[in-house]
DNA sequence: GCGACAG
DNA sequence: ATCTTGTCGC
């Protein structure tokens, strides 16, 4: 697919900080999209003591599953892991691999949180916003927010919310396992968000689309 | 000041 | 994220 926002990223945290402040009101949390036929998971993984940023991306049809694309590209890692600023750290090597997809994904499932951050703008919010396409964050543990205890059966769910704000939910994908925390990243609701990471979720805790990024970033 | 802190 | 074996439970 063709990636239009190439611009430079920023090397220090102030700028990048000033940035999130920027991009975080092109965020739409409304379902803006139709019928979805391909659905990306992405990951990153880190080799070489840290030097190493390799990114993953695996393109499921939907709603059947299967594989149908793969892509994966190392780089060397340039910002380093500042909670909050994740996104610096791992979306140009995701670009990179989205660039050599032939397939263009009409939804991404991010590892990561989306609007469950302190400025509403994680990594699934960031890369949304930059490819223009609808994503959800899908982060294996707590960053922020409150919440209650979840349902132990699949498909309960829970809201997380900071500040007085619903920024996402804490959701059991399978039962009696520990709960996954999803949220909007970009031109979906956080109920519809919920959805469709159940709808990917079969025999796991994980969606299939993040576990197949998850193997490919690490091999 | 102290603890928490996505991957 | 990454370093790593056995082990508890269905």
């Amino acid at each position: 697919m063709k990636i239009d926002q190439k611009f430079p990223f920023p090397t220090d945290v102030e700028t990048a900080i000033a940035l999130q402040e920027k991009l975080r009101h092109q965020v739409i949390t409304e379902d803006q999209f139709g019928t979805i036929k391909y659905v990306a998971g992405i990951d990153v993984g880190y080799s070489d003591s840290d030097k190493i940023t390799q990114a993953a991306v695996a393109v499921l049809s939907f709603p059947q599953l299967e594989l149908l694309e793969q892509s994966i590209v190392k780089r060397p890692t340039y910002f380093s892991y500042v909670p909050g600023l994740l996104s610096f750290r791992e979306i140009p090597a995701i670009l990179d691999a989205l660039e050599k997809l032939n397939i263009t994904p009409e939804l991404l499932l991010c590892d990561g949180q989306g609007l469950i951050h302190p400025r509403r703008f994680g990594i699934a919010c960031h890369l949304g916003v930059l490819v223009n396409i609808p994503s959800i964050g899908v982060a294996k543990s707590h960053y922020i927010g409150q919440y209650n205890s979840v349902g132990l059966e699949r498909g309960n769910w829970q809201p997380i919310i900071d500040e007085e704000e619903v920024i996402g939910a804490i959701v059991r994908t399978r039962t009696g396992v520990k709960p996954i925390y999803v949220s909007t990243g970009h031109r979906i609701s956080l109920i519809t968000a919920i959805n469709y990471v159940l709808k990917c979720t079969t025999k796991y805790r994980l969606p299939e689309t993040t576990r197949w990024a998850d193997k490919l970033a690490s091999n």
